[in-house]
DNA sequence: ATATTATTCAATAGATCTATTGAATACTTG
DNA sequence: CAAGTATTCAATAGATCTATTGAATAATAT
């Protein structure tokens, strides 16, 4: 094919390329296109999993988990490895959360219906005191609070922001004694769009604790280019 | 419904709102989740269209255009406008180009696919040296360049780089003698992923030109916080 | 080897998506 | 009001997507 022709000769063959190029973005788009691979891939950014374990959590069946994730695996957002009998799936990047994140804003900006789920969904939101990245680390640094990461254990285990203690929301209330009556507990979990940490704060408070609320989870400071924390 | 009962109570309710929202993300993804819809939405960036001249610049019948750019309104990404006999369609927020580049942007670092198929589409582009952004406004302001936008004449107007003077490719060769011969001649077109700047480059660099190429486009440009210039 | 377990595969029915066709609608112009 | 044009609508066939089911595969433990 004669790459350098006269422009309307080789028009065809562009235009073949370009749909090539269409089709090949689609292709992430189209991975993403569906609510359960969604919820997925969100779970994946937190920590890795077996498919049984995404399966548990997501509420689907086993052979549905397996197909949504190869589907993933196809559009190359998640990579597999075996580890014995089990198959254990993971991001293939970190800077893959940045799409998850822009979709999420673009679906929170432009469906309206998004505001008012979410509303409904994070009702106790409004009930704490929300504070800054910039002021959560003022605070630690002087001492003042204490950071409570309340997802679930492994997720801790594979990434949490520096300083963080980890009690998961279900082991919180059999856990108290551990956490100081002196100091401002700020709690989060795993992102704006969690009520994990919502739910912590509503049992602190209610136990008398004084509570703080961080919007950010762990996916959000390591695109702000802080690094997370591993034991 | 009681919100506040005890966490297992509410768990069902919680469930349904999750993927309530889910569901709201997925339909953003689904909008962008074919490949003529995304050439219709990065057309749609560059500057609002009929739908007849969308039909046209993506090679598809007027009545699949239609409906396609339907699923776009749909999904908030676009809107419509009566102008007469014809409806002009936009996109709802120039903010979200993010998204679409970043669609691209992850397209292109996971699907080894991209790579190969951009090398064969843009196979000039090695034959030009760049030009930085930073480094255009340098020498824009010390008068060394001359910026030419080759976009069709109504993306130009739509908005253009500041500074900027339009001749769209399909013009050039009739309109050389309005180059100044004393000034390298740096082209853009709509961005990373366009050829009209190359070919319009491979053109004024066999008249005896000196030339180089900014692979921003406006969307770019726009998105790293800068204005843009309309007649 | 056999049994066990996690995951994947294969087949399938129903839902959704896509392009096409031709008709219907909405607006402008004469 | 009639004619002309841009767009949308409605119907449809074929493709793709999705969840389910039960079987097949791969690794481990006995």
């Amino acid at each position: 094919m004669n790459e350098n022709g006269p422009l309307h000769e080789r028009l065809p063959e562009i235009r073949r390329r370009k749909e090539r190029l269409y089709a090949l973005f689609a292709q992430i788009a189209s991975a993403l296109a569906n609510p359960h691979r969604l919820e997925l891939f969100e779970l994946l950014l937190q920590a890795p999993r077996t498919v049984e374990e995404l399966a548990r959590e997501a509420h689907m069946s086993v052979a549905n988990t397996s197909q949504h994730l190869q589907r993933l695996r196809q559009a190359r957002l998640v990579v597999d490895e075996r580890e014995g009998v089990r198959v254990r799936y993971r991001v293939a990047d970190p800077e893959l959360a940045r799409l998850w994140l822009e979709l999420r804003s673009v679906a929170e900006r432009q469906l309206v219906e998004v505001e008012r789920v979410l509303d409904a969904y994070r009702h106790r939101r409004h009930e704490f005191e929300q504070i800054s990245l910039s002021e959560l680390r003022e605070r630690l640094r002087r001492g003042e609070v204490v950071l409570l990461d309340v997802r679930p254990a492994a997720e801790y285990q594979a990434g949490h922001l520096p300083g963080a203690i980890s009690i998961p929301l279900d082991e919180l209330e059999r856990r108290l004694e551990e956490l100081p009556r002196d100091k401002i507990i700020v709690a989060y979990c795993r992102g704006p769009y969690c009520i994990y940490a919502d739910e912590a704060l509503a049992l602190l408070a209610e136990r008398g604790w004084q509570v703080m609320r961080l919007e950010e989870g762990v996916i959000e400071w390591q695109l702000a280019g802080y690094a997370l924390e591993r034991p």
